[in-house]
DNA sequence: CTGAAAGCGCTTACAG
DNA sequence: CTGAAAGCGCTTACAG
């Protein structure tokens, strides 16, 4: 049962004028007679008019929204990066539309194709763990509608992006557990797909390569960002002949699960493994040990990515890619901090 | 910059048919020449057409979205409602427009407005923190916008719901502990305004009086619901002459901010304090000790709601409200297990 | 089987 | 200052 809502027809036969002036009454232009404004004005309020949406967008050829599709909203970085973006968005008069991919490639396409018949101006997007095929995205592109990708981007796609330097952090991370006294040092990387892991994956093997250590491949754990997965893939590492005496988790949620395998298996952090994570969420600081963990600037990283959004959406001008690339911070806690045996 | 996306016109007129022509070709309507339908359906795909949406909204009268108003996407509780909400919804061919309110009054209002305007058949809402007036719910019903209430519902309106027994659920708790030797009980209740704090506040009675304790009205802590508050609350409370040895927290995150007090304070859970929580997020296993918690079917409980409110908007008869109240259980870990001298 | 016409609720030149 | 008309992209009786 649709609701009868109020309209500017109404309001004009009501009043004995025609729909153009209510028009114009509601909407603060000049040419108007005080009194038949504030006619109109006062009887819009007594009846609660609203005007329809979809019959001004549908007009104006504009929308002022713009669509968001992140992996999962409930992850503490994308409700954090969403709200940067409505701050933003909401600053500059627009709405936003949000959805997740649940991680799914087809939902994520469905998202798209959803969003574009309901006719959003622009995208931001970050990628699901499952995308590898971009047509989806290149049909946006082809169509001219405005795309910006956030965190998980991928090199394939020429559209704006807002990211971390992810091989500098990654390194960070890894030299900060060889200064602690870590030779063995593993990684949960993360999703094949995503370019992301692969630039985390050269940032941990530079600060290896620089300390003169050998990469081996039984360290590197590929997997989704489930606990789930971390769970799993921290009990191989663990049953290795020669078990890690480090571990990077690329997010905390990955961190979590491998803390609680340590723990199952009565392996003390740090003194038996230490172990440092990604994205700083709140909880970091209240697992036991504490986790260290890079932060992210992630509020302003989305407000960056509306930004550059909007401005591509009024430029008349061709897009010209840019990508920004936030600063990122480790912030060091008991997970990784040892006693190091001074040598030399 | 906005797109030239095709349209219709588009469409006839290369193909030198009228519009209705092929608005029938692409709806499978009948009474089309197979091969007109052909023609018609293969250059839609060529050109991947996509129908404009506020067009067949306004057309039809019906945009089939329903409008959904949360305090924070980012709250477990509520990004798993979302996922029985999302799932109930597209299984019954409606799109979901997802709002939060960030706990602000005058936000929901806006959302309300804004999603009213944007035409959504219909609401569900879990209340703000602040929101003690309920004109803009009013409002709604007199419009005869269906609205469903989720989790933080008001008896002021009359509307149907989906909620849990918070009277007993709190009355489970607080028993819990009571049978784990604690005699003196804290709780933090939560936001004064919400009606949810009365009824978990009467269930916590409940179980005092039962069990012949006083209510000593300086165990009962409102506040809303942010660790700051929950830290500086439980610091209150343990100031007080005669601290609490039990504490129930009506959320996970107010426990949380309860541990990080007591550890600061070097106050033993459970031996110098049991806790207790609602929501059992997944972080409350992981804990250090564990928390005991009430766990709610939270997706269910979204899905519960969805199917009310389609009901509602797809139902010519006037709107009887339902409430739909989902039983819950308490989950118990460390926290709040003690060894309790055997009296009697 | 197909097209012309009216209409959804609004905005926007254009006359007067 | 106000109204009639055309139009946004689509759907839906109604003729033929």
């Amino acid at each position: 049962m649709r609701s009868n809502q109020v309209t500017i027809k109404d309001l004009a036969r009501h009043l004995n004028v025609s729909v153009a002036t209510v028009s114009r009454a509601l909407r603060d232009l000049p040419d108007i007679h005080p009194d038949t404004k504030r006619a109109v004005v006062e009887l819009a309020a007594a009846w609660d008019y609203q005007p329809n949406q979809l019959a001004t967008s549908l007009v104006k050829n504009r929308t002022r929204t713009i669509g968001v599709i992140v992996p999962n909203l409930g992850y503490y970085f994308f409700s954090m990066a969403i709200r940067g973006i409505e701050e933003a968005a909401h600053a500059a008069g627009y709405s936003v539309l949000l959805t997740q991919s649940n991680e799914s490639y087809q939902r994520e396409l469905t998202n798209i194709q959803d969003l574009t018949r309901g006719q959003v101006e622009g995208f931001i997007v970050s990628l699901s763990q499952e995308t590898s095929q971009y047509e989806h995205f290149h049909r946006l592109i082809r169509k001219g509608i405005p795309l910006v990708l956030f965190d998980r981007e991928s090199p394939e796609l020429q559209v704006s992006k807002v990211v971390i330097d992810n091989r500098q952090a990654a390194a960070q991370a890894t030299r900060h557990l060889l200064e602690n006294g870590c030779r063995r040092i593993a990684i949960l990387a993360g999703p094949d797909y995503l370019s992301l892991t692969h630039q985390r994956m050269s940032g941990y093997c530079d600060a290896l390569q620089e300390n003169g250590l050998e990469i081996d491949p039984a360290l590197i754990a590929y997997g989704d960002y489930s606990q789930r997965a971390a769970i799993e893939l921290t009990d191989e590492l663990m049953n290795l002949p020669e078990p890690p005496d480090g571990l990077v988790a690329v997010s905390d949620r990955l961190a979590v699960g491998a803390m609680m395998t340590f723990r199952r298996r009565g392996i003390r952090i740090p003194e038996d493994i230490a172990l440092v994570s990604f994205n700083n969420e709140p909880v970091s600081e209240l697992l036991s040990p504490p986790l260290s963990s890079v932060a992210q600037p992630v509020m302003e990283m989305g407000r960056a990515a509306t930004e550059l959004l909007i401005r591509q959406i009024e430029s008349a001008a061709p897009m010209v890619p840019e990508t920004r690339v936030f600063p990122t911070q480790l912030v060091v806690r008991a997970s990784s901090v040892r006693q190091v045996a001074v040598t030399g």
